[in-house]
DNA sequence: ATGTCGCGTGAAACGCGA
C-alpha cells in the first residue's frame, strides 16, 4: 500500500498537477493539506475520473484537509478526537481489508507564527500556544490510536524542522516556529512514544527538504525545509518497503511550496 | 532584495496567512 501526503495550497489551483501527480505515483491514498475549499467544492469529478474517492473536511480559504483513495475510506474521524478545533485540520480513516488495515491520519498543523511575545505581559502569541496545545492533543491521540495495536500513519504537514540538519539556514531560522525548542519537543514526544519518522529510516542524509518557500529563489537555490513528515506505528514500521521525496511536482509552473512525501507499506 | 503565492472582498488593490 502506497501512502502520500502532499500539502497542495489550493486544490483548485492545483488541481492539474494533483491529476499528474495521481497518475504518475499512482498511490492508494494520497493525504491532502491546505485545500482551501469547502466539502461542497472539492473537484470529485476529475479526481473520480482517475478512479479515486474523496473524503475531505474543508474550510472557506484557509486549512482544509481530504483522503483521496482508490479503495473506499471506513470508520473516518474529522477533526483532532478531543480538541474543539474551529480549523479544519484533522481527517482519519481505515484502509485496507482485515490483515491488510491500514489506518491513515492526513494532518496540518498550525504554523504558529508569530511565536511573540505579542505584547506587554511576554507572553508566547495565541497562534504558538494554539500550535503547542494542538500537537499535544495529538501525542494524546497517538497514544491512544498505539493501544489498538493495529498500523498507521500520521501524514501530513507538520510545520516542524525536526532537526537542524532539516533546515537549510539554522540559525536564521532558529527561533521561528517551526524550528523553536517546544515545537522540537512535542513532535520528540511523538517519536518517544515509539513513531518512526519514515523518511529517516531510509535516509539519514542532511539536508532533504519537502518546502521551498515562494520568495527569494529558494527552490532554484535548493533552500528549503522538511516540515512534511510520515510517522508510523511500530506495526506500520515493521512493514515499510520505501519512503521518498517526490521533488517533481515543486519544479512546475505554477507549483505548490510544497512537494509529495510518500512510503510503501508490505501488507 | 522588504524578493511570492492564494484567497476574499468587491471591482483595484489590500489584508491575511503562510
Amino acid at each position: 500500500m502506497k501512502i502520500a501526503s502532499w500539502n497542495v495550497n489550493s486544490v483548485k489551483v492545483r488541481l492539474p498537477h494533483l491529476v499528474a501527480f495521481l497518475e504518475d505515483a499512482k498511490p492508494d491514498v494520497l493525504c491532502l493539506q491546505e485545500t482551501k475549499c469547502l466539502a461542497d467544492e472539492f473537484p470529485r469529478l476529475e479526481l473520480a475520473a482517475l478512479g479515486y474517492r474523496v473524503e475531505t473536511l474543508g474550510q472557506r480559504a484557509y486549512n482544509g484537509v481530504a483522503l483521496l483513495s482508490r479503495e473506499p475510506a471506513r470508520d473516518i474521524v474529522c477533526g483532532l478526537p478531543g480538541f474543539a478545533d474551529e480549523q479544519a485540520r484533522y481527517l482519519e480513516a481505515s484502509f485496507g481489508a482485515a490483515a491488510g488495515e491500514v489506518r491513515v491520519a492526513s494532518a496540518y498543523i498550525p504554523n504558529g507564527n508569530p511565536v511573540g511575545p505579542d505584547n506587554s505581559t511576554g507572553d508566547l502569541s495565541d497562534k504558538f500556544t494554539y500550535k503547542l496545545a494542538w500537537m499535544e492533543r495529538l501525542v494524546g491521540h497517538a497514544r491512544e490510536l498505539l493501544r489498538r495495536e493495529i498500523p498507521f500513519v500520521l501524514a501530513g504537514d507538520y510545520n516542524v524542522c525536526p532537526t537542524d540538519e532539516d533546515v537549510y539556514d539554522p540559525p536564521a531560522w532558529r527561533d521561528d516556529a517551526l524550528c523553536r525548542i517546544e515545537t522540537r519537543s512535542r513532535f520528540r514526544a511523538l517519536i518517544h512514544l515509539g513513531l518512526t519518522d519514515a523518511y529517516r529510516a531510509f535516509h539519514p542524509e542532511p539536508h532533504r527538504y519537502t518546502f521551498w518557500d515562494y520568495q527569494a529563489g529558494r527552490w532554484n537555490r535548493d533552500e528549503g525545509l522538511r516540515i512534511d513528515h510520515l510517522l508510523l506505528s511500530p506495526q506500520a514500521a515493521d512493514r515499510v518497503a520505501a519512503c521518498e521525496i517526490d521533488k517533481g511536482p515543486r519544479g512546475k509552473e505554477r507549483a505548490s511550496d510544497h512537494t509529495p512525501i510518500w512510503c510503501e507499506l508490505a501488507v
